[in-house]
RNA sequence: UGGGGCGUCGCCAAGUGGUAAGGCACCGGUUUUUGGUACCGGCAUUCGCAGGUUCGAAUCCUGCCGCCCCAG
């Protein structure tokens, strides 16, 4: 556990959850959870990146430590709910639960909770969900809590320093180990210092100048270690594949989907596992999660396994859904 | 050592006498409970080197160095 401010899981979050829990008059337990958290999110993000992909932490971490093994825990205690501080709003209609986007769009985190389950959904409550975050930090100034101005939590907590590579490279020797760039064509560029470094649509860190253009990761693939890059329109993706769907609320065949946790959601179509876009969407990368909302309604989604490029060699696959 | 061409920021590249464009890369910032993207800002007192001409040169002249091409 870090000492440093601004990540989670450190010693300095642990006093100051136990100082809040004092004002607030509730019983504290610290539990220690390091080892399942090791498996289920620490080893799981290095093997993603290690397979070419581009996880996402936060949701695996919703899914197991917090939303599995917490809430076991909780009604071990025989308590009545689990309440969070995520900016997701738990809404009651038609005797049924509903996960909606914060009232705080701006704050929203619905897309890290896309695998919550309808039974873990019925025991969740969100307090947080329908306040602004300047709201939150007055009410706790108020009620007298030190973490009133305590700084956002952000990047990856286990990796305070942000050298996320690093970490992997420790699970996953093999995702540092140097390949080669090339470009559509499979012209090779020049050499690069692992997969681990890259993730679709990334711009920055390819180190090739004196092009006309900018150069964007088009694809990783792992087994080669080699890196295809190309200018931006060659990221335009007409289609992608999910996996692994979870469904909070009805599936819909027409659906606003978020493809990363920013970026506002984009309206397509989805046939079986495929979801397809209304327009070309741009840096879709595999690993991260997809995520289908009707308004501010969260219906479901799952981990993006493939996609189909929008003018390139990859047209059969979009016949085969249309 | 016959002929021709070239040498401007890490890369590509404008600029042929008036006081160094631009793109890529890189760096910094903003945004952000993933990674990325995007946006904003920074980035050659100096033009292969040394002299000369000029009020003033990357731009003209001389020499040298280096590279390329065509001939041998």
């Amino acid at each position: 556990a870090a000492k440093r401010s601004g990540a989670c899981c450190a010693g300095q979050d642990i006093y100051d959850a136990k100082s809040v829990a004092d004002r607030l008059g509730i019983a504290h337990y610290v539990l220690d959870y390091e080892s399942r958290f090791r498996t289920g999110v620490i080893d799981r993000f290095a093997d993603e990146y290690a397979a070419g992909r581009t996880p996402v932490p936060c949701s695996l971490c919703n899914q197991g430590v917090k939303f599995t093994d917490l809430i076991a825990f909780a009604r071990e205690l025989g308590a009545d709910c689990l309440a969070t501080g995520h900016y997701v709003r738990r809404v009651f209609e038609g005797g049924r639960a509903e996960l909606h986007k914060g009232a705080d769009v701006r704050r929203d985190q619905s897309y890290f909770l896309y695998g919550t389950t309808r039974d873990q959904l019925d025991f969740l409550r969100f307090p947080l969900g329908n306040l602004a975050k300047g709201d939150v930090r007055r009410l706790a100034e108020e009620a007298g809590l030190e973490v009133a101005a305590k700084p956002d939590s952000q990047d990856i907590c286990f990796v305070p320093d942000g050298d996320y590579a690093g970490l992997v490279k420790r699970l996953r020797p093999e995702t540092v180990a140097p390949g080669e760039i090339v470009d559509l064509a499979g012209r090779v560029l020049g050499e690069h210092q692992g997969v681990v470094h890259f993730t679709v649509g990334q711009r920055r860190g390819i180190e090739l100048g004196g092009q006309a253009e900018p150069l964007f990761v088009v694809r990783i693939e792992p087994a080669t270690r080699r890196l295809v890059v190309g200018p931006r329109r060659a990221l335009a993706v007409e289609a992608m594949r999910v996996e692994e769907w979870n469904w909070i609320g009805e599936e819909q065949r027409e659906v606003s989907v978020k493809v990363r946790s920013l970026a506002p959601p984009v309206w397509a179509l989805k046939d079986g596992d495929w979801v397809r876009f209304g327009s070309a969407e741009y840096g879709v990368a595999p690993g991260q999660a997809a995520v289908a909302y009707d308004g501010t309604r969260l219906l479901g989604g799952g981990w993006i396994a493939e996609t189909a490029s929008a003018s390139l060699d990859e047209a059969p696959l979009l016949k085969a859904i249309a």
